[in-house]
DNA sequence: GCCGAGCGTGAAACATGAAG
DNA sequence: CTTCATGTTTCACGCTCGGC
């Protein structure tokens, strides 16, 4: 729950932002600019998490204003058209978390305007203007976030060149989700690519624990080959003949024995033996990319990939 | 499937104004 | 005067779309 009276007392002191003593803490400021500060600061981790939990892009999410989010039994944020790369527009569904977050920001934000009305003895608004922006701190997003991931001791760019920009928020939703087991069309829906390969090559990034986590999830093979193990044989699950292969044809095996069973385990449902789907667990493409996005997740954050690319097509010059 | 156009994005360099 | 925050411009690249 956002409060920004809870998430960091008024009497909590600030650091210097300049000069000779800058970085210590203390701060002398009124209280009206410590309670600004600190707002801006609650509202930039509500940036930064919405950008993770939605998948919008930094553009995106400076269009959005209060009438486009939809907090009922259904939350979602409405993105226009106009306002997304694709020029589909499209419903952002917003996790249920989240959605509280923003209706208590959004509460805090019409409380402020009612108190500001109140001491101008304005008439009090009910409600925010539909065409209220819901964040008002993304104009200098990019360096706020560098200053933010400094002072929480997460460093903007690694060892490998890797950085994390607000661009990185959408490639980490993207990796929870692979990492979450959710489905690459889920997955390709949520990120809004038109495709897939985009949303699986692109925009995951699977370190070797995870491929590691896969391997470790099937079921086992018999115990050890050291301890005199039963026979393997059976656990196999058997390739579709070929023309040209030897052994016999699977449509006939098909035709004999319906659904082939699969012992010990392993499941031969309809879904888990069709060889041309894609893998349900969204991979990376090709080695080099294996290695560089090899355990780059340490802080949280995943990098962009565009920076990625920039540095594989460097390593070949 | 390939290619180019158009748009979006962030990095870097430089300029400017304000604060110490 | 120096330092710093912020704005502007330029550049390279990513992503999507549409045509072929």
């Amino acid at each position: 729950m956002l409060n920004v009276a809870r998430t960091r007392p008024l009497d909590s002191k600030l650091a210097i932002n300049r000069g000779g003593r800058k970085g210590q803490a203390g701060a002398r400021l009124t209280d009206a600019t410590r309670a600004a500060l600190i707002r801006a600061g609650c509202e930039r981790a509500l940036v930064y998490k919405t950008l993770v939990l939605t998948g919008l892009r930094k553009s995106e999410l400076e269009s959005i204003t209060v009438g486009q989010v939809r907090l009922d039994d259904r939350p979602h944020i409405a993105l226009a058209a106009a306002d997304e790369k694709a020029r589909r527009g499209a419903l952002v569904p917003l996790r249920t978390d989240l959605a509280d977050d923003l209706r208590n920001w959004l509460a805090e934000r019409l409380d402020e305007v009612q108190s500001k009305a109140r001491l101008a003895g304005q008439s009090i608004p009910p409600a925010l203007p539909s065409d209220t922006l819901l964040f008002c701190v993304l104009l200098h997003l990019i360096r706020n976030l560098k200053k933010d991931l400094t002072a929480a001791g997460i460093p903007v760019r690694d060892d490998q060149g890797f950085v994390i920009d607000p661009h990185s928020m959408r490639h980490t939703l993207a990796t929870m989700l692979a990492k979450g087991g959710a489905a690459p069309r889920i997955t390709q829906e949520l990120m809004r690519h038109s495709d897939p390969r985009l949303t699986a090559n692109v925009y995951t990034h699977l370190g070797l624990s995870d491929t590691r986590s896969a391997l470790d999830s099937l079921p086992s093979l018999s115990g050890s080959v050291f301890a005199g193990a039963g026979p393997l044989a059976p656990q196999l699950a058997l390739t579709p003949y070929k023309r040209g292969q030897n052994g016999p044809p699977s449509d006939k095996l098909a035709e004999s024995e319906g659904v082939r069973p699969i012992p010990n385990g392993l499941d031969a449902k309809p879904g888990n033996v069709n060889e041309n789907s894609p893998p349900t667990t969204a991979v990376i493409s090709g080695p080099s990319q294996i290695k560089l996005t090899q355990e780059v997740a340490a802080v949280g954050f995943e990098p962009t990939t565009s920076r990625l690319l920039h540095l594989n097509k460097l390593l070949k010059k």
